[in-house]
DNA sequence: TATTTCACTAAACAGTGTTCAGTATATTTG
DNA sequence: CAAATATACTGAACACTGTTTAGTGAAATA
């Protein structure tokens, strides 16, 4: 079983090589920015080899997407091994917004960029959100019942949390904040999380 | 003068009639899914003659995106009346997302689109987001003179409320809600607003 | 009426995503 | 080892994209 498993390993070794080569030249170009042909070339291939190994190009694009999904439950790790809810709810949602901030390009990709809707299909990827999701409102959860907010609605409380976090990175992100000098903006998201989390 | 003027007059309404069909069509299928061909055929008339009104694409985007500011303003308009500042806040907020959920494509290409960096040249629609803005902060201001909100720092209370009502609106129509059944969407994003509203 | 101006277009250029027939190499079979 | 098969890959094509240019025919001016 030599030969067929070391195609195996080739093939994802392909996978691996376009993928790597895609989100580079994504995080310079954009998705739109950058076509097969450009992704065949940076690995030195013709374009229709792509083909034999992603679909399409939405495909190599879920991928990523996916792989984006990894990254962000990898950087939000941490956050489950702290025992005081409220602790861990600050920190759940510190991270969030410093993943938003250190890589602008994955939290567009899980967070903005339109989505065809065959992404349902993307169910890999799909899993791991809602798992954070879970985790998060589960987390929002305990906070209410150690009666840590006024309301016990711990639903809305969990969207409005989540609003406010995507609001400032999305905001940051998409560059809607030119009306705040460069070097405030971050001081002002850090003040704006603050004041958010002492209500 | 009844030749220049009608000549005048009727280019005028040749670029509107660009505009109208572009927005349709981008209402239907998104920037990128739309052609200068496909607004041409719409018009009937031939792509070169678009590039006798646009210089490009993106000058058909800028002129959309202007006239999403105006439809915005429109909608906001009405608040400018109220005396009570405590009233006014809640009624901006209110319109604000009301705005966003009525004309999602117009929220977008304000809001969340990548906009190339010549927008700035795009000087009249900034004019338009920075005024709307600062009657915002100047809101804000009054409220917080009132001594509304147990903070005062006008510009962090601001910007929090922005997130949360951007993030709102955003994540609602860039379909990252699926988690929750569609009916209950804006049911929930009321409970937040009003949550946002009692603290 | 002759000349100029001007709205408009067909055709082309260089790019895009994607498909397919064909080739050259690696593997399996006789 | 040679012949047959399977596999990895590619060149060329198709139908599309944004944009430019040379040229046409009709309207306005002289």
């Amino acid at each position: 079983m030599g030969i067929t498993s070391r195609k195996e390993r080739e093939k994802m070794e392909m996978r691996e090589r376009i993928l790597d080569a895609a989100l580079h030249l994504f995080r310079e170009r954009g998705y739109d920015g950058v076509s097969i042909r450009n992704i065949a070339e940076a690995i030195e291939y013709s374009p229709a080899t792509i083909y034999l190994y992603y679909k399409d190009k939405s495909e190599i694009f879920f991928a990523l997407q996916f792989e984006a999904a990894a990254v962000k439950r990898d950087h939000l790790l941490p956050v489950a091994g702290i025992e005081s809810p409220w602790e861990r709810l600050i920190e759940f949602g510190r991270r969030y917004i410093d993943f938003g901030m250190k890589h602008p390009d994955l939290y567009d990709l899980l967070f903005i960029t339109r989505t065809p809707m065959e992404s349902i299909e993307n169910q890999e990827c799909w899993k791991l959100g809602v798992a954070s999701h879970s985790f998060f409102v589960e987390t929002v959860q305990a906070c209410v019942d150690a009666r840590f907010f006024k309301s016990t609605d711990t639903e809305t409380i969990a969207y409005t949390l989540w609003c406010h976090a995507h609001g400032l990175v999305s905001l940051f992100i998409r560059e809607r904040m030119r009306m705040y000098p460069e070097e405030k903006r971050e001081a002002l998201a850090k003040k704006s999380f603050e004041m958010i989390v002492k209500m």
